[in-house]
DNA sequence: CTGTGGTCCTGTATGC
DNA sequence: TGCATACAGGACCACA
């Protein structure tokens, strides 16, 4: 489950089960998920069994796992991926992919559809992963930033979405978070970053955290069962949405009807009022 | 450096 | 009932 309230969701799952564990044996189902492992999958299982697992942590959509020998397990979900917390003798869900037996004789499982996302093993990765130091910190974190995050968007030409969705300058925002941000800021996707203020794109950000805190709240976003978290429930978050997915239905501040266009291959939906195109752009 | 487009996959919904 | 097409919460890499 994608963007950072979904992650979360996992991660604070996860952080209920996984300190203390150690993994009894370790089985890779299909190869793809399995990222970065020059010795393959099997030296990957193999190569995991006997650590102990600490606490859970997370930056944007990224998690891992740091074992108590400093190492880290790092997972991305990509589209699709899930973390599920089972009873050995509980069936495979469809698309299991990688799975884990733990000390306390449960089963942590990595399901993934689309196989977008992976696993890989972080040599020394138990901090901050040098895989992902790439990735800008999410409003969540102590240390973010948002006016000077601002500065940096504002000295950029890309569209405003665009921008939001880089996850080198900020990171946890995808596509339905970054539309609904966008709504509360009356914001429209294509106005380039350079052409607002600070203050106006810190407030975006602003707006960015609040909407992903609130949707944390009901456990993130589904739309169906390939966002669940590690008990494979569902969260709430999909009935407050305002424009994601909200074609045609009025906007809940004029009532113009939402719109939904194609921005860089992907769906945005806004509203033609409260949020109209910039001028030059399209 | 910046911006864009293609690609990695499976599965479901919709239209003819 | 096929069969084809569009679309899906993301990241990365090659290229202009």
């Amino acid at each position: 489950m994608p963007e950072l309230p979904e992650v979360e969701t996992v991660r604070a799952g996860l952080a209920r089960v996984l300190p203390g564990r150690t993994i009894t044996a370790a089985a890779v189902l299909h190869p793809r998920p399995v990222r970065r492992h020059i010795a393959g999958p099997e030296d990957f299982a193999a190569t995991l069994v006997g650590r102990r697992f600490a606490v859970p942590r997370r930056r944007g959509k990224f998690l891992w796992f740091p074992f108590e020998d400093s190492d880290a397990l790092v997972a991305h979900l990509g589209m699709s991926g899930q973390f599920r917390s089972d009873a050995p003798g509980a069936d495979l869900v469809r698309n299991t992919r990688i799975v884990l037996d733990t000390d306390d004789g449960r089963q942590l499982r990595f399901v993934d559809q689309r196989m977008f996302g992976g696993l890989w093993l972080s040599p020394g990765g138990g901090d901050v992963p040098a895989e992902i130091s790439h990735v800008a910190l999410d409003p969540f974190d102590d240390r973010f930033d948002p006016v000077a995050v601002a500065r940096t968007i504002t000295r950029r030409r890309a569209g405003i979405k665009t921008l939001i969705l880089d996850q080198g300058i900020v990171s946890g925002i995808g596509n339905i978070y970054a539309d609904e941000a966008l709504w509360r800021a009356r914001l429209h996707f294509a106005t380039p970053g350079e052409d607002l203020s600070v203050r106006r794109v810190a407030t975006l950000l602003r707006h960015a955290r609040e909407v992903m805190a609130e949707a944390l709240g009901q456990g993130g976003t589904s739309f169906d069962a390939l966002y669940v978290n590690v008990n494979g429930e569902s969260g709430y978050f999909d009935r407050r949405l305002r424009a994601y997915g909200q074609e045609g239905r009025p906007c809940e501040r004029c009532g113009t009807p939402i719109r939904r266009e194609h921005f860089m291959n992907r769906s945005s939906f806004s509203c033609p009022r409260c949020q109209p195109a910039p001028r030059s752009g399209r």
